[in-house]
RNA sequence: GCCCCCGUAGCUCAGGUGGAUAGAGCAGCAGUUUCCUAAACUGCGUGCCGGGUGUUCGAGUCACCCCGGGGGCACCA
């Protein structure tokens, strides 16, 4: 333990203390503790930080928790991140952080800037995070936008704890819905051409195929006469096969290009967009894991369909029911080909898997991950995350959305009306498992009250504040030279002590998937800076005390900033 | 019928791996600006944390049962 420092400035300061609560123990001739847990206690009283440890430690020293924590009192080292601990209660040790150490802190988290809040703790992880992964057979809609913004920022969070992560797309560009689709714009465009042509019943009812249908008429008016006469013979003479694949290729094709395009604009982009069809039926995958689970006597022919015998698993992984791998007309299952790419693919390139699925899915996961660990992947290497649904209201009202019926309310469309930001900020203030009310009218018309805007006006008013000394002439010095010590009022330390939560909100954050805590946590630190912006003077004459605030600007600014990227949100510079 | 998620203030939701006297935003009411952005600040909250039983020093948090809401239970994806 180097004496009084605080590392590197990014190791959380709960280490520092469970560092310290171990030597004290050590000395005190006393048991290890399995762990030392830390909370923010809810009152000041109870100081900056409590720990229970003492509570847990008891029985094993066969001591009365209030003895154990005197003990660890005693024998504490001193530290200068601490001024003093005091026992309460039942056997609490609270501890409050030296305020002199906490104007020091101030200046490392300037020092480290934006790597401030990164951290160790996925180092070393190869992850793999699936996530939206929408039909390619309409544009996105709402629960899209909500997957997105959960998705991407858990990316960036597990990538700022050290994880190296890659970001994926699947598209099912294979089976019965594909070929739904297909048929879908096959009927449109000869409609178009004013021939007899209905729907099927599974088909897509939206007006966007009809749109397709006459831009893929369009664009063969322009092309050349041997690519229109090999269009018009395919749809007059070609077989069925070939006009599925043509019109299903055009029509995926020119999908995904829309949905890339709105996720773009959203700020989302994927490492790799993959193909079921091209990466994994083209490649001969499922039949390969078929034949692996068959070496493993996991499956069996029932009626000329082959099972997978997921309900033989054991209690924990078991499935309630077997299911089948290839149907009875030869056809794999989706399941099966989903096997075959986990395995095969995803975990040939990443030791943990993640895949954000919608509620429709749950049931579904059983089955995956006994047959995840059938084919040997440890039982924690594969996460399914449920993204609950978005309820979207207009004035109170439910707007129903259905692709089947070809009504819904855009991802686009949500976009244009509340704003990127908003929209993101708005997901992520829930926990992906919630359902979530989400009202268009509401959202647009309270905008300018959004959480999101009092996180981002925190930002821009301290932009503000370096452009009016700017402004007024005052040369700022090189904010590493800057005395803190004429930080002493009480609001100004307890916004350090902020600053200093968030490395620990960061590493939490990510080792519970849990993005949601650091849009919270900014909006706190944001309610801690609007009163002190309010009641204190940044810029006055006695320049010691204005440089050490501006620095401590500086400094909320920063985390601010680093805490919105990890949300995908702006933080911007004037509002 | 079986499985999963949810049930916390009027509304929308937080409550980290069980901790001390349960929180925020919105809505509502009353105030604040010769001063770095009023998208701000200050004040005003009596909640069977859906109900019950249990586990323990301690339960909104864990276990079981019940009630209510949503979703899932295909040789669909």
């Amino acid at each position: 333990m180097s004496p009084g420092g605080a590392g590197d400035g990014r190791m959380p300061i709960t280490e520092r203390l469970t560092e310290g609560v171990r030597a004290a123990l050590a000395r005190a001739g006393l048991p290890e503790p399995e762990a030392c847990l830390w909370e923010v206690p809810r009152q000041a009283e109870h100081g900056d930080y409590a720990t229970n440890v003492a509570l847990t430690l008891a029985r094993a020293a066969r001591r009365t928790p209030r003895q154990v924590a005197e003990l660890i009192v005693k024998h504490f080292p001193s530290l200068l991140e601490v001024e003093r601990l005091e026992v309460a209660g039942p056997g609490f040790l609270n501890v409050f952080l030296s305020p002199a150490w906490c104007t020091r802190a101030l200046g490392e988290i300037l020092a480290a800037g934006d790597a401030y809040g990164r951290g160790e703790s996925e180092r070393g992880r190869r992850v793999r995070l699936e996530f939206v992964s929408a039909n390619p057979t309409g544009p996105l809609v709402i629960v899209s936008a909500r997957a997105a913004a959960v998705g991407d920022s858990l990316a960036r969070l597990l990538r700022a704890q050290g994880a190296q992560i890659t970001t994926e797309f699947y598209v099912n560009d294979a089976g019965t819905q594909f070929e739904a689709l297909a048929r879908s714009l096959e009927a449109r465009v000869l409609q178009e051409l004013g021939q007899p042509a209905s729907l099927p019943d599974n088909g897509y009812p939206g007006d966007y195929l009809v749109d397709l249908a006459r831009e893929y008429l369009a664009e063969q008016r322009g092309a050349s006469v041997p690519e229109r006469e090999a269009a018009d013979a395919l749809l007059v003479r070609g077989g069925e096969r070939e006009r599925l694949e043509h019109f299903g290729r055009y029509a995926v094709s020119r999908i995904l290009e829309q949905q890339r395009r709105v996720l773009r604009d959203y700020g989302v982009e994927f490492d790799v967009w993959t193909s079921e069809q091209r990466d994994v039926r083209d490649l001969h995958l499922p039949e390969k894991v078929l034949e692996e689970l068959a070496a493993r006597k996991l499956t069996y022919e029932h009626e000329g369909a082959l099972w997978f015998r997921s309900s033989a698993l054991g209690e924990e992984v078991g499935d309630d029911k077997d299911r089948v791998l290839r149907r009875s007309n030869g056809e794999v299952t989706y399941f099966a080909v989903d096997v075959a790419y986990h395995h095969y693919v995803k975990f040939r390139s990443a030791d943990r898997v993640i895949n954000l699925f919608g509620p429709d899915h749950h049931g579904y996961v059983p089955r995956m991950k006994a047959a995840m660990q059938a084919l040997g992947h440890p039982p924690d290497a594969f996460e399914v995350l449920i993204v609950q649904l978005v309820t979207l209201l207009r004035d109170g009202q439910p707007v129903r959305m259905s692709k089947r019926r070809g009504e819904f309310v855009l991802m686009e469309e949500l976009l244009e009306e509340v704003g990127r930001d908003a929209a993101r900020f708005t997901f992520l203030t829930r926990r992906h498992d919630s359902p979530l009310e989400f009202d268009l009218a509401v959202a647009t018309r309270q905008s300018a009250e959004n959480p999101v805007y009092y996180v981002q006006y925190a930002h821009a008013r301290i932009a503000s504040i370096y452009k009016q000394a700017a402004e007024q002439g005052i040369g700022v010095p090189p904010l590493g030279e800057v005395d803190l010590s004429p930080l002493r009022e009480g609001e100004e330390i307890a916004i350090i002590k902020r600053l200093v939560q968030y490395p620990e909100i960061v590493r939490g954050a990510a080792r519970a998937l849990e993005p949601h805590r650091v849009a919270y946590w900014l909006r706190e630190l944001a309610g801690v800076f609007h009163p002190y912006y309010k009641n204190h003077r940044v810029i006055l004459d006695d320049r010691r005390l204005m440089f050490a605030r501006l620095a401590l600007c500086a400094g909320v600014g920063r985390v601010v900033r680093n805490g919105l990227a990890l949300l995908g949100v702006s933080a911007p510079e004037s509002m």
